[in-house]
DNA sequence: AGCTTGACGTGTATCGATACACATGGTAAT
DNA sequence: ATTACCATGTGTATCGATACACGTCAAGCT
């Protein structure tokens, strides 16, 4: 590759016209600018990233880890960064953690070391937490997302799970439950357990704590939703199937609710379905019903960690920024 | 952030021996050395990966473009690219094109630029055939993946689209099948048309030419697949639709099987049905049947890929090479 | 004793860009 | 005519690391 060097030569100038008008300052003469430009084209000239950001102390870019770039969970975040980015002229380069807390570290000391401006970690195992409070202190810019970090000064954009657990609640109850069982979603994930928690908080508060009842998953899968049903039922009378359930995860509500139509039960009339999330498309070849759920405004967590970040990068005395975004109530055909 | 410099200053030794420490080298005295590890300790020193690069003309980072992340076609060669990256000591970054041509064009600039040892390059549309052919002479390594860019002298993967059309007819017409009709995937996607070619050629070559009949879809999505299904039920008797529909993509597939129950068909009694991609898992609550389809080893494309562009990196006079990867029949419930 | 050898250590060039101080010359203002 | 000023251009330090040539000293060999 061409270098600033060559292209300075070739033109018969020095390097520093060359880098003003790579620049577009002033100081060039026409004549000058002219050659340098055609130097440039015939040498195919690209300024070196690196060594521009080794003086600049700058990339334009920031780094995102997420636990996977597989899970249809992501999709609206992916795209809401993107934009948020783009808009911004920066660029972003993303990497998976792949659930594995070391390589996770990896990759944020990989960002830190002056790769990226900043980075945006995505995470909700509870692992992440103690990885997160050991970097609080540095002054590379991160923010992280879904996973609140307890006693640690960083910039956090959450969801608020348990107004979620409320809303999903409030509504059933609306549709006169009284009986409203939770499965959970994945028990290792952070934000399950605060729909959990959100859940016990609703029940109490409409009276209903003597129908409080749940199950957990080890995983969000629809498997897990399937198993976990399919067990009840095989334990339970009839009669003590609740008159809904309300799921940790949209995932494991589309299995849970295979088991229940291969047992006959039918829903909405039965028994209804309350779901969290909304990732996933409701594909036309989807054998069960359309799924009221509470939707995640994922893009826009996207777009705001985006935001803060840059607020971050730009101006490091910022204050650290929490944000909570509230999920809404999809009502579809499972309520 | 604390540099090589401050670590030597608080040690007490000069620049180069705390760089024989970093790397493991000799001709570090006992006594400096517990000296140089107390002072990175104390100052988090980690070494910045620019200023190593710069010098080293080396990242040990390799980038890859998708035309999006949220696709799940890509998911199993992101796996592949995990995987065999990580085996090599290496590290993955990616960024999404998000099938806009320009896009794409600024992340290969980007890598090319001193960021990455080299890039693989996903893409199947059209578009992308032309920018590539610009880049084949540089001396940057990348593979292209999917995109046969012909007359260009560029590291290859490919699946054998042409060979899993032939698969998927030969099957058909094992199970007696003769009137075949062919939907295809997108159509600005190159893969779509090379198994369209593929198609009329293995028709050919079974004396079916006579039936041959193709339904062209704009896009790979559902809804594109029942439309057209729907669309061809409405306009034809019901002793016209032929006996068997190869599509070009799962996708499609899938939202024309609803198509045909919708209108009464039953899969594979009345009609068979072939998809092509094997991307997607059959989920639980899927209401069609389990598909019958040609699977592309995606895992094994993209660990090639990374294969491919390690050895191009680590000798650049290595030849460029082109991969032809045979995909495979997967029988399910609807053949 | 004289010499080689190796361990340990320092200093300086280098990667490819930007920034900044400074040199030149011509034109406008006084 | 003299000063001031701007446009144009050059040279050198710098970012944070590695590489390489070289200096010093003690141990081991003939």
């Amino acid at each position: 590759m061409a270098t600033i060097y060559d292209v300075a030569k070739r033109a018969g100038v020095s390097k520093t016209l060359v880098s003003r008008v790579l620049n577009n300052q002033s100081g060039v003469g026409p004549e000058s600018k002219k050659r340098i430009m055609a130097a440039m084209q015939e040498l195919q000239y690209k300024p070196n990233a690196l060594a521009r950001s080794l003086v600049l102390q700058r990339t334009n870019v920031i780094g995102v880890i997420l636990d996977s770039l597989t899970e249809p969970y992501f999709f609206d975040v992916i795209k809401g960064l993107e934009d948020k980015v783009k808009e911004n002229q920066f660029r972003v380069i993303f990497c998976s953690g792949r659930y594995d807390r070391r390589e996770k570290e990896t990759y944020i000391d990989f960002f830190s070391n002056g790769v990226t401006d900043g980075a945006i970690i995505y995470g909700s195992d509870l692992d992440d937490a103690d990885l997160i409070r050991k970097r609080a202190e540095m002054s590379f810019p991160f923010v992280v997302v879904e996973n609140e970090v307890e006693g640690a000064n960083v910039n956090n954009v959450l969801i608020d799970d348990m107004y979620g657990s409320q809303l999903a609640i409030d509504h059933l109850v609306d549709r006169g439950c009284k009986n409203i069982m939770h499965i959970t979603g994945a028990r290792r994930h952070k934000a399950s357990l605060r729909r959990w928690q959100g859940y016990l908080a609703a029940m109490e508060q409409q009276n209903l704590s003597q129908y409080i009842s749940v199950i957990e998953c080890e995983d969000f899968g629809e498997k897990e939703g399937y198993q976990a049903v399919k067990a009840f039922l095989q334990k339970h009378r009839r009669e003590d199937v609740p008159e809904a359930i309300y799921f940790g995860a949209d995932n494991t509500a589309f299995g849970g609710m295979v088991a229940l139509a291969d047992a006959g039960f039918r829903i909405p009339e039965d028994i209804r379905i309350v779901g969290f999330d909304d990732d996933k498309p409701q594909n036309l070849e989807r054998k069960v019903k359309k799924l009221t759920t509470i939707r995640q405004p994922l893009y826009q967590v996207g777009a705001k960690a985006v935001e803060i970040l840059l607020q971050q990068i730009h101006d490091p005395e910022t204050p650290r920024q929490k944000i909570v975004i509230k999920p809404e109530l999809v009502i579809r055909e499972t309520t």
